[in-house]
DNA sequence: CTGAAAGCGCTAACAA
DNA sequence: TTGTTAGCGCTTTCAG
């Protein structure tokens, strides 16, 4: 069918109702209560507004008059492609998707880049709520979605007191795995984590930035390893943790050489995240070193590709995750009280975790 | 004061503006404007906003007014999670989320599932443009978009006549990639591909559907198959080509099964798209054939995981892609008539083809 | 089953 | 610099 060349007239719902010698509510109503109209009747309208290149009611003055945008917007603190790049995010993405498609509702990507300050992105959209993932505590993106009057829901944040939230219990989990590594005798380990607050800091951390980051999923991480270590005896402070700003292989591996070459006896390295944890295995291995005959490299998220690795690590339902925030969300109706919801997670034994050989004839002879 | 209500109406810049004993003119300015006030009555508004817990102007309302929704819709086929599932799929996304951020416009995911043919959610969507990303071409969701009164960028799609779109010449592509099949000597060979029209079909593939398949990518793509070997004398008709619905390696490992069964003297297994490819890649291997030595398998698309497992396939931008139909999108201000941008592709010559065994002389066509 | 009236909350000429 | 005046396009009681 050819489309008509002329100028698409701007069509509106008065125009048409003029036009039928209707009433306005005689074509709202065929359009949004059918029954409330003969049949036939509403044939004429939507046929004439066929005609007329009415293309249905404005969804904007709608969503103004219903009070309802039908959609929920989802705060990410990186650029907003940063989230197909990395498969949590990607997981995250996937199962708050699923959510959003069961109740018919649009998911709207907030362009938040953490570089700019500018929060205007987050005044301008048009959503009945907010899911915000992971942004660090004082992100000016996160107060400006607590400013507006719809409901929220954060994931992986610390308890904000008046809303909803999602997420892990990060501090059990890590201290689960630094337990594993304790108990397979390791003392002497080195860290890597991912950024800590907004400033960039390619570099080691001191306890004092460890306990004050603005990223609570990884400050309880590191809080639970500092607390499963500290109770065998181990001084956290002497113990080499690793920062990185970008969260890549690449960041993995430059942070691994770094913590090597601070202490090159360190029998384990812990890192914050699968993607972290890939980059160290391959700086590890690139210095010649064996895993875990060498050194134990652990994870932590549960990605396909830190399965694929053999990664000893920490499995999180990150899919979950998005499901459950936007469900939360969603149902948000009979919602009184804040609600928060804790998934459990799963410690993964992997073949990049071993006891650390102690003495030069183990390392000859082997297990 | 004598205020003492205590449920709050939510405040609006009308009863800001009351309050504050200034119009609303001034109010909307403090917002929109901060050049067109003195900086001192300003910040009075401002303070005295923060006071009423009033969080700025009502987005909606204000899309309303200036008929500008700050964001673009995306279109997909698929269920809104599939996205996340197929890498060529995410690699889209990421470039038109790229395009978006750039531009500081939201991206809204449309909720359009195929199964149902709910269109509401494309007549609700609050968006100044849409972006449609390989669906039939007579898909309901499509045509609602078309009626939409603002600017589409379709992807993957024929000529619609009157709107954008960007893609590669899928047809040009595969005919290269079955050049370089005939010319290793493959003459008798199998097909699988992806869906051809909304109707589920796991199964084998006429000639009439292959012409008239309602996704253009598939449509063309066998096409450029069909005329490479048709050119060296193959009969098409008697080409086995595996239709599967669903987009996976286990559809592709079954489509892979069927066609070795139609006929194992096959050299050559050709599927339209890396998903398939790894999938048929294995079910192969699971029958003891060796690759390429026993049969060539091929792929389309130059995913990631397509390049680790060495395929043979084709290779397309596909960031690329999402970020020309950004641009494009959001370039239509100097918009005139439709335009288009077609990518270019790469064949890339993995190690999963090569000469059927007994034409060793052709060999010499080299690595 | 249909219509009249009353906004939803905001912005943008244009005046003052 | 500030205010006045008109809507943006629609939904929704509430009467008839």
């Amino acid at each position: 069918m050819a489309r008509s060349m002329h100028v698409r007239r701007p069509a509106t719902l008065a125009s048409l109702a003029a036009e039928l010698g209707v009433s306005r509510t005689t074509v709202s109503n065929a359009y949004n209560r059918p029954d409330q109209l003969s049949p036939e009747l509403r044939r004429r309208v939507l046929e004439t507004a066929r005609r007329l290149g009415y293309p249905g009611p404005d969804p904007v003055a709608r969503s103004l008059r219903t009070r309802k945008a039908g959609a929920v917007g989802l705060l990410l603190t990186e650029n907003l492609s940063y989230a197909f790049r990395d498969p949590a995010a990607i997981g995250f993405l996937e199962g708050l998707a699923l959510a959003c498609e069961d109740a018919g509702t649009g998911l709207l990507l907030v362009p938040a880049n953490p570089e700019r300050e500018d929060v205007a992105a987050v005044h301008r959209a048009g959503v009945d709520g907010f899911v915000v993932y992971s942004v660090p505590d004082d992100d000016p993106h996160l107060a400006a979605v607590l400013e507006r009057p719809v409901p929220t829901v954060v994931c992986d944040q610390p308890d904000l007191g008046n809303v909803d939230r999602v997420g892990i219990d990060d501090q059990a989990a890590m201290h689960a795995l630094a337990q594993h590594l304790i108990s397979l005798g390791h003392r002497r380990v080195g860290v890597v984590c991912m950024r800590l607050a907004r400033d960039r800091n390619d570099d080691f951390v001191t306890p004092e930035r460890q306990q004050a980051a603005h990223f609570h999923v990884q400050r309880a991480r590191l809080a639970g390893l500092a607390q499963a270590f500290a109770s065998v005896g181990v001084d956290w402070a002497t113990v080499p943790v690793a920062e990185r700003f970008d969260h890549t292989m690449a960041s993995g591996a430059a942070a691994a050489a770094q913590v090597l070459e601070r202490d090159p006896q360190i029998t384990a390295l812990i890192c914050t995240s699968d993607i972290l944890a890939l980059g160290a295995l391959g700086e590890v291995r690139r210095r010649g070193m064996r895993v875990p005959a060498d050194i134990t490299v652990t994870g932590f998220d549960g990605i396909r590709e830190a399965e694929q690795a053999g990664l000893t690590t920490v499995r999180q339902p990150v899919m979950e995750k998005g499901r459950a925030a936007g469900k939360l969300l969603l149902d948000s109706a009979e919602r009184t009280r804040p609600r928060a919801v804790t998934l459990s997670t799963e410690l993964v034994l992997g073949s990049t975790a071993a006891s650390p050989r102690g003495t030069a004839e183990e390392r000859w002879f082997g297990p």
